[in-house]
DNA sequence: GCCAACGTTGGC
DNA sequence: GCCAACGTTGGC
């Protein structure tokens, strides 16, 4: 399996320790939540209600996601001495066209790689260079284990307030389904996402442009959709 | 290369 | 627990 190129880090190389369980911040670790979109039961949280993120659906449960839009560089880039290229010709090359999706720092986007299941598809995305935009499609092939790039010292993310016993960070396997018929860009993404805020379109609350710096985030099914969809239209 | 957005850290 | 300083992400 890969041992190379890899994604995109993304995330404090130092945390010092996991928030486990203490506040609702939505990064917590266990609990991280989409704010955008819905809550979890009334469980922990509260603390306090407010903050206008109404959260959507209801109260009962958490919201369920089964597409994903993962961001990897394609373009080298030294990290520590380490380049973190890692681009959907990388995955293609790797046995299987499959590798595991390390390096992730971030608590929301962790959470969110544990809520993976196998089979399920996301869009590979590449981010920092020339192009940024979707590229292909990719399954998930291995749920959510431990990242074990965390406990490598040379590992540009190692994460030494990690332990085996306890691991903070996780990965899952991804297998390269297709390219996309073309390459879909940013731009044109945000396009769609600047007129479905007023027209009220699928992509209105697409998390590419509400949350900006997550490196796995969810899609709807109707977000998912009305990509694939642009597949078919002319390049804008 | 610049720099806005935003997550994390740490002083208080 | 607030919040300013700091570091990272990632488009442009």
């Amino acid at each position: 399996m890969p041992s190379r190129g890899k994604k995109r880090a993304r995330g404090p190389l130092k945390a010092t320790k996991e928030p486990d369980l203490k506040v609702a911040k939505s990064e917590t670790p266990e609990e991280g939540e989409v704010p955008a979109v819905v809550k979890k039961s009334g469980k922990i949280n509260p603390g306090k209600t407010s903050a206008g993120k109404a959260s959507a659906e209801q109260e009962g449960d958490k919201k369920t996601y089964a597409h994903w839009l993962m961001k990897s560089e394609p373009e080298s880039r030294l990290e520590k001495g380490v380049d973190v290229k890692f681009g959907i010709e990388d995955l293609k090359a790797q046995a299987n066209q499959t590798a595991c999706w390390d390096g992730v720092r971030n608590y929301q986007a962790r959470n969110f790689l544990r809520e993976m299941k196998v089979g399920q598809t996301a869009f590979f995305y590449h981010s920092n260079c020339k192009e940024p935009g979707i590229t292909g499609i990719i399954k998930v092939a291995k749920e959510a284990y431990p990242d074990h790039t965390q406990f490598e010292k040379k590992d540009p993310h190692y994460d030494a307030s990690s332990s085996k016993e306890n691991p903070k960070w996780w990965m899952v396997d991804v297998q390269f389904v297709r390219m996309t018929k073309r390459f879909l860009p940013l731009a044109e993404l945000k396009l769609h996402h600047q007129a479905h805020k007023t027209s009220g379109g699928p992509l209105k609350d697409m998390a590419l442009f509400t949350r900006q710096r997550l490196s796995v985030q969810p899609l709807t099914t109707e977000e998912f959709e009305f990509v694939l969809s642009l597949e078919e239209e002319k390049p804008h």
